[in-house]
DNA sequence: GCAAAAGTGTTTCTACTACACCCATGT
DNA sequence: ACATGGGTGTAGTAGAAACACTTTTGC
């Protein structure tokens, strides 16, 4: 049909993060000011273009974390999220960008960035609520990056990596809270969460020092795919359909 | 730090598609005969370059989907599964493919391509034993695709794409039972789905002609997202950790 | 009538919730 | 002592599995 020499169409490539973390029980995600345009000043995904033909999408987006952030990229979870390539989202041209979620523990320091005008930890509600705009489709992507962080929470082990080792119960509770938006039973978190074999293995018996009775210490376990999975409660539904 | 002119690197934009259908009660994936190098004559997921730089990467796959079978690509379930981007997985130079999953329901002809060399439906068993050998890292893109269309049975009413409609529940337990690859008791099954509000709804009282009582008929719901969710058993555990 | 598949009832077991209660520590 | 958060017991409820049993069709 088209034996046409034909020229396939060239595109940039681009990665962008999201990357969250916990502060002070709050839902945090870096975003950095950009410098230059389109949407110059605007805040934005941590992000950049794949630096030559050979370097790897995932390599990409550690590197791009390294240069806008003082974090050790190498302990980072970081996963694939999706891809955002609708013509026109870039004004530059033709844009695709694959984007990665990350989850990082509370952090000593909150920014440094060498490479980015200025990286800042902010608060996910600020975005969602429109008071802090996005560039680009990045308000599409985070919220694609939330949700992905949501779900993955009920079948994966991903709460631990927003931890310090070691770390409480109650401190993978806050996570639980923090990201699904909701509080939980802490009496019922506690066992719920010990009853699923390999997700948490007792650390040192280290104990914290905070006010009340000090908490058990524990660790991340070797599985990643949890059974039973933590379900989160069903929202108040509004509707029932039959 | 980096301020001098740089030129990002362009790449080759290519859609790939993972079509899976049920076909006698076995899992199917469209495939077809590459008739050029690299892979000359090797098996491969249906897919192509970018056609210009102003196509959506959804209307690609889309487009891909019309040329290479005689599917009523619009009423298809058409989901971006990933993306595959390593340096080295195509000779030609750094081809990036965006994934895509599809769901057909059961074809009246098998294959019928306008474009491709051969497109002909597969066992998924052949692919997965090795009798078939997949082109490029087809391989690790239909496995991901396994993967994520059994999650999706378990959570959205994906398995109701799989269905002509109107269908009957046990037409719905054979999508389960082939994708999850595990048998279900079928009364326990019939009770389960029509527990979720909003799955499937009542068709007409028409009812099916086979071999026995004749089932009642349904059709897809109004929820995409299953509460509760439909959980498929755990597969037999090797070991337990502690 | 008999086979076959659809659909129902019932029992048992497990999992989650809610909440009362006890425990260990800092001040 | 007492406030504060950590940890345990337990009853009530909902859901899942297992399986006996009835119903409705084709032959």
């Amino acid at each position: 049909m088209d034996e046409t020499p034909w020229e396939p169409p060239t595109v940039l490539l681009a990665v962008d993060l999201v990357i969250l973390t916990l502060r002070s029980s709050t839902l945090h995600v870096l975003l950095v000011e950009r410098g230059i345009e389109p949407h110059k000043g605007r805040s934005a995904l941590p992000g950049g273009f794949l630096f030559d033909a050979d370097e790897d999408l995932r390599t990409a987006a550690h590197r791009e974390l390294s240069e806008e952030t003082d974090l050790d990229a190498a302990r980072l979870h970081l996963e694939q999220l999706g891809t955002y390539g609708d013509p026109g989202r870039d004004p530059r041209g033709r844009v695709v960008s694959v984007a990665y979620l990350a989850i990082a523990p509370e952090l000593p320091e909150p920014e440094a960035g060498t490479d980015a005008s200025a990286a800042a930890w902010t608060p996910v509600e600020e975005c969602l609520s429109g008071r802090t705009e996005l560039a680009f489709d990045h308000r599409s992507i985070l919220d694609d990056g939330l949700e992905r962080a949501r779900a993955e929470l009920e079948h994966t082990s991903l709460a631990t990596a927003f931890c310090d080792e070691p770390f409480t119960i109650s401190d993978l509770q806050q996570v639980y809270e923090a990201v699904w938006g909701q509080r939980l039973d802490p009496r019922n978190f506690y066992r719920k969460v010990q009853a699923v074999p390999g997700f948490i293995v007792p650390a040192l018996p280290d104990r914290r020092r905070t006010r009340g009775r000090p908490a058990r210490l524990f660790r991340p376990g070797p599985r990643d795919r949890l059974r039973p999975p933590m379900m989160r409660p069903d929202p108040p539904t509004s509707s029932e359909e039959r």
